[in-house]
DNA sequence: CAAACCAATTGCATTTTGCAATCGGTTGTA
DNA sequence: TACAACCGATTGCAAAATGCAATTGGTTTG
């Protein structure tokens, strides 16, 4: 583990773990975007992180037990990258920080809907959704149905967001 | 503001303003510590953050409008730094990355009882505690007497395990 | 009165970050 | 079938950030 350890406070070493730029946005993707893959995380994100950053994000939170990577069935190039409890159990603190952030910061409607609902729905809907992931990425048994998980909801919202402030709504301007 | 804004989303734009190695953990000391000046934040907490990034992050930390800067009345070279609203509404994320850090890293138990007793209260103490360090940073008023305090109650518990696990218990080796 | 303290700043070496290009192989599309 | 796009990285290099230790001139303390 490649963790300083300056002390044995439990917020020094939560910051240890992941108190960078970069590592809580790549676990953003993840835990919201569904994203699994380094293409994904590299090039379908809004902030732009340089690929070196990735892999080494990547890596270093394989290492600490936050993820894990698998060859991807489907793609011989592709890895798949999937979330460990440690790295589920962040629900909760990604929810606070999209809430905080909601209050204090220029968020953008469109962007900051998953946050808003995701304050609403509170710890059951953070329950919910952690178990949502530990069957997506763990293989855990799910009997919600794939159009009523947390993560559609959100994805829902966001794009009822999106209809609404789309330009030129009313006039058809083609596909 | 000295931020990018990569994105609207909320979580990206928390993290520009304090996803970094140390922001949180000055905001840690000031809001758990009690500490206020910068020699205390400086050598008188554990992580031996380097003076120059501490003055860094301070000022930043102001102009970001998290921290207020005033003269110290009762000294003449010190400054007394004072959390705003922005800042005392972070204790329930750092209440949860103590939660965190509880479970999956190797926390010290003297460094992580304030963190357990912070779980254990839940959402009720730390709203009590955003509001006494309101009435200790903001000058609001406050009914709660000194010795019944989050910060006590905290302290107090610090204190216990550290009575407990005192090495040569029972020796009397001088004050 | 001397030592310790005050909030920084500074010099400098090391490390990290960010941008863009690159690699050889694999897949998808016209 | 040819070719462009894709795959997960790695690399080169410049700029930025970090960390360590020393320093500053004034203030307070023992």
């Amino acid at each position: 583990m490649s963790i300083d350890r300056r002390s044995g406070c439990p917020i020094n070493l939560s910051l240890e773990v992941f108190g960078d730029r970069w590592s809580l946005i790549i676990l953003r993707d993840m835990i919201f975007g569904g994203k699994r893959h380094f293409r994904d995380l590299l090039n379908r994100s809004l902030e732009r992180i340089a690929s070196n950053i990735l892999a080494d994000r990547l890596k270093r939170l394989m290492e600490l037990g936050m993820l894990t990577r698998a060859d991807d069935p489907t793609h011989k190039q592709k890895a798949i990258y999937s979330l460990t409890e440690m790295a589920i159990t962040l629900v909760p603190i990604l929810a606070h920080l999209g809430a905080w952030g909601r209050v204090w910061l220029p968020v953008s409607e469109e962007l900051s809907i998953r946050a808003e609902l995701l304050e609403k729905g509170g710890p059951p809907m953070w329950e919910k959704f952690m178990d949502e992931l530990r069957h997506e990425h763990l293989g855990t048994p799910s009997d919600t149905p794939p159009d009523a998980t947390v993560r559609a909801t959100l994805q829902a919202g966001y794009e009822a967001v999106v209809a609404r402030k789309a330009p030129g709504a009313g006039c058809d301007v083609g596909a």
